[in-house]
DNA sequence: GAATTCCCGACAGAAACGGTCGTATACTAA
DNA sequence: TTAGTATACGACCGTTTCTGTCGGGAATTC
């Protein structure tokens, strides 16, 4: 029901902390399962994929952990949601580029494609940073939709 | 993972069916579920459900049916969605007005609202009859986005 | 070598989703 | 009035997805 999974909220929130603490080299997987009251088993695993995907860098060992691959600005909440969840399209029939398995006729894909693409933009648009501070940032963007 | 429900494709693509079917009174529940290969009774209950959300209009009896309970112009894939899958929200932990369940530092949830903000105005901003007429509508609309 | 921390696969409980069935009710037409 | 058509509605079930847990293994530091 158009809804991000909880472990996409957590892998935001987590990297959200992580832009929040630059001075430090590298927080683990309690620290910022602490922080939040997130369950840190599947917080492990979610911050393993977005190593996997290049969005962290980990380190083993003791006064090891997790920090940012890059700058917090230059990491999308598109990116984040895509390491975790996988890419989404917002119909649920679309697999790929091939049309419905349903009839030829389900017209209705197109115009949603285009709303899945704007959701897209608006997603790539945002970036780790944008989460971390806190003063509200109105007037940030102003994006054209081609609908 | 941001997808609609099949409910909901189901939901649009009947009332796109019956916008392009503007002469007759009234279909019924077979007739959209023949044209697009939909098990009739899944379509049946997302009719009812439409209904009472008052974006149809039932009939029952012999010739009896659906039809659009205003026009097609005036109803947005925002409210079919909305009639379906029920709110939504991007995020989620958010339910209702309250925070997060988690910690009250999730201020991740602020950010996102916004994000959430923006896709309803998208939604909003389509109408079945963008659905139902086949020729490509781009630079329809230029919406503008506070993020 | 011991403590810490990341890595990874398997698995189980819970919830949501998709679809079916049976029955009751409303309306039309003959 | 009766038969046929169509909506209304609740219960149910199999499947999938999601969330979270468990256990073992590998890397790094002290």
């Amino acid at each position: 029901m158009l809804k991000l999974t909880k472990k996409a909220d957590y892998g935001l929130m987590a990297l959200k902390y992580l832009a929040e603490h630059p001075g430090t080299d590298a927080l683990s997987t309690k620290d910022v399962a602490d922080a939040y009251g997130i369950p840190a088993q599947l917080l492990a695993k979610i911050l393993q994929q977005l190593t996997k995907s290049g969005l962290l860098r980990s380190h083993a060992g003791m006064n090891g952990g997790y920090a940012l691959a890059r700058d917090a600005r230059q990491i999308s909440a598109y990116e984040v949601i895509l390491a975790i969840d996988g890419p989404f399209f917002i119909t649920s029939c679309s697999k790929g580029k091939t049309g419905c398995e349903l009839t030829p006729s389900c017209t209705i894909k197109e115009p949603l494609a285009r709303v899945n693409e704007s959701i897209v933009g608006v997603l790539k648009s945002i970036s780790i940073q944008d989460l971390a501070k806190h003063e509200k940032n109105a007037e940030q963007a102003l994006v054209a939709l081609a609908l």
